[in-house]
DNA sequence: GCCACGATGTTGACAGTGCTTACATATCAG
DNA sequence: CTGATATGTAAGCACTGTCAACATCGTGGC
């Protein structure tokens, strides 16, 4: 309302308005819903549609954001790591992004990415290059497809289960130092004595 | 309808008709909806409330059904692994189950369970002890706790990821033999050569 | 400077959803 | 047979995603 008293009819830049407050209701863990958000955007329950085909798209857009904002933590002062240890903090990182923006995480993972057409494949693949690029780097004498999926898996994995309840920490810091040692523990296991 | 007639007014056993035709519907891949699951059942939209406080309870006695599925498939006609490969067939098997059952896997994990009072934790746990058991059994030497998170980790972040279509397999055997090679891939790495 | 036009936002409406409240029917104890 | 109780029903509320028709704006051709 006040976006629209002070900017008349038009909006300026709804799409990017539109993405924000989504976003932020997002962070703030309320339940996503397209005409929520026109609401809290101060713009009628249609609008969305003028920059959106559908919720999805929405969503899928969400979901790209997120994994550039994902991406962009993996490589945030970091160069690409050289041991395990390296290696398990680029994961916790990983783990620490689904724990502290739980709702996203779960968009950008929890449903299948239809997106023929979109920026959100050219990220994901992004992030899965990064993380193969790492880990092969750790381990260049493994099959790098084999050992990328599986760091991958391991990571997501526990993101996932700690996401769903199926574990509990305390405290962030609690899950961070578990995740570290379970990631650490599973590249250092020697089979039966 | 035709439990209707055939039955009267009174059902019998709706609980477990309700049940059935929702994990149908679920199986089949189609959007799970209360209402839905009554009218395929031939009952009003409201009876099913009569049995499941809401949607929620609905939902949480599929996924109590599907970990004791789960469970079941993992035990099935295997002792405990006692080597890495046995292991990974374990692996194998959770993640078939989630390519299998896609839409019962997300509604197992895919959100957070909030079931104090439910056998579905009970479900849960035993699958988790499971997992435990299996890991601690192959590797004797780790921490039993930091390896069955990181073992189940890793097998349950490779079944999101591919359920998510973050990674392509053309058929299941294609992707069992790539998650069973990544396992163990994993398992035998050595950093740096 | 004016004005039609396309892009943008609004209104109103429809079908579908989860859920509640008040009511109808069947089953079983006495 | 009768009435309490378990079970299913009908009506309705608040909400959702989506569509079609209309209103408004700002910009380019004259």
């Amino acid at each position: 309302m006040s976006a629209t008293a002070k900017r008349g009819y038009h909006h300026g830049d709804l799409r990017a308005a539109l993405l924000a407050t989504a976003m932020g209701m997002l962070e703030r863990g309320e339940p996503f819903s397209l005409r929520a958000v026109a609401r809290e955007t101060g713009v009628s329950a249609t609008a969305p549609y003028r920059h959106f085909a559908d919720r999805e798209a929405l969503e899928s857009a969400l979901a790209a954001q997120g994994l550039r904002d994902l991406l962009a933590d993996l490589t945030r002062n970091r160069e690409l790591p050289t041991t395990v240890s390296e290696l398990a903090e680029l994961g916790v990182t990983y783990v620490e992004f689904a724990l502290r923006r739980p709702a996203l995480f779960r968009l950008m993972f929890g449903s299948e990415c239809d997106d023929e057409n979109d920026e959100r494949v050219r990220a994901a693949a992004e992030v899965h290059e990064l993380l193969a690029a790492a880990v092969a780097g750790v381990f260049p004498d493994s099959d790098p497809i084999d050992l990328a999926l599986g760091g991958w898996g391991l990571v997501h994995g526990m993101a996932c289960l700690y996401l769903d309840g199926k574990l509990i920490g305390s405290s962030m810091d609690d899950v961070a130092a578990q995740a570290r040692s379970s990631f650490i523990a599973v590249f250092a296991a020697r089979p039966n004595g």
